[in-house]
DNA sequence: GCGGCAGTTTAGAACAATTTTAAACTGTTG
DNA sequence: CAACAGTTTAAAATTGTTCTAAACTGCCGC
């Protein structure tokens, strides 16, 4: 009836880029129990290169992809995987979150008017003078967020 | 019994900072009608230079001050305040938005800790590289949002 | 001053995104 | 393969925000 995780991790015929071995290799690595739905979630994350996604959107293409998976589990999933450092949060709109695969340092284009984000290398852009953080805090993560819109 | 605009607008022995007169003259100038309680927001926001604040904020002061408004007219006023330009929005946790009276071009430290955020001078930070903008889009503001958390 | 209408305010309902809850389920370990 | 901790789930709860329809109030002209 359903698949189980040795069925899933044996399919070799799945992502276009890379293998499913990964996802499985991910979450062992970040210490989470590969479930049949973490894996599956992880896939859909990591197989196709860097994106961005909402929580509906990933909610939405798991199910197009025949997963069985519940919205409250994507979001746990979301907010697993961006605690283990494989997925970054982006927050750019008042009540939507977007979470990006991409996790090493760069930064955002953010089109006001349909919303999308794409993004910037960090070569892109040089930020040639910071001041010093507040008394006894440090920075964590600087974000650049170019927001645009269409030329009038 | 309630206090009528004129009364307002005569009192001043009201903000520690600017006269109220100030907060009048604002709303005339970006042709918003002024009530009692747009005056009361605005006194509220703009008499005690730049700071951030969320609706919920600005609400609690407001009552706290024995203003009597309504959360839905707090929406209201901070978005007809930033639609006209004399307040911004300021984008940086899912699901809260802060509005920030500053509306030079400037810069944010937030403080993942408490949820604070500072301004950073214009001049605190340089940017001497920029991307281009995708294909018929433009720039419209370049947010830096410098995220730091308590030294470890 | 006063009538009246457009612009405002309001309480409360409605909404959207996200989180929580408590119970059922499933990987792993012994 | 039993058992327990970790996971998933549907459903309810929460949170922040927006909408609605009705009541109110600045302001203009007389």
């Amino acid at each position: 009836m359903h698949k189980t995780t040795a069925d899933m991790a044996a399919d070799t015929t799945a992502g276009p880029q890379r293998p499913f071995a990964d996802a499985l290799a991910r979450l062992k690595d970040v210490g989470l129990r590969p479930t049949r739905q973490r894996l599956a979630l992880a896939k859909l994350l990591f197989d196709k290169g860097d994106h961005h996604v909402t929580a509906e959107q990933l909610h939405a293409s798991a199910r197009h992809a025949g997963v069985k998976v519940s919205l409250a589990t994507v979001y746990n999933t979301l907010h697993q995987f961006k605690d283990v450092g494989i997925l970054r949060e982006v927050v750019v709109e008042p009540g939507r979150s977007y979470f990006d695969t991409n996790t090493r340092p760069h930064h955002h284009f953010f089109h006001e008017g349909d919303g999308r984000l794409i993004d910037i290398p960090n070569e892109s852009v040089e930020l040639s003078r910071l001041p010093e953080p507040p008394e006894g805090a440090e920075i964590s993560r600087v974000d650049v967020i170019i927001r645009v819109g269409d030329r009038g």
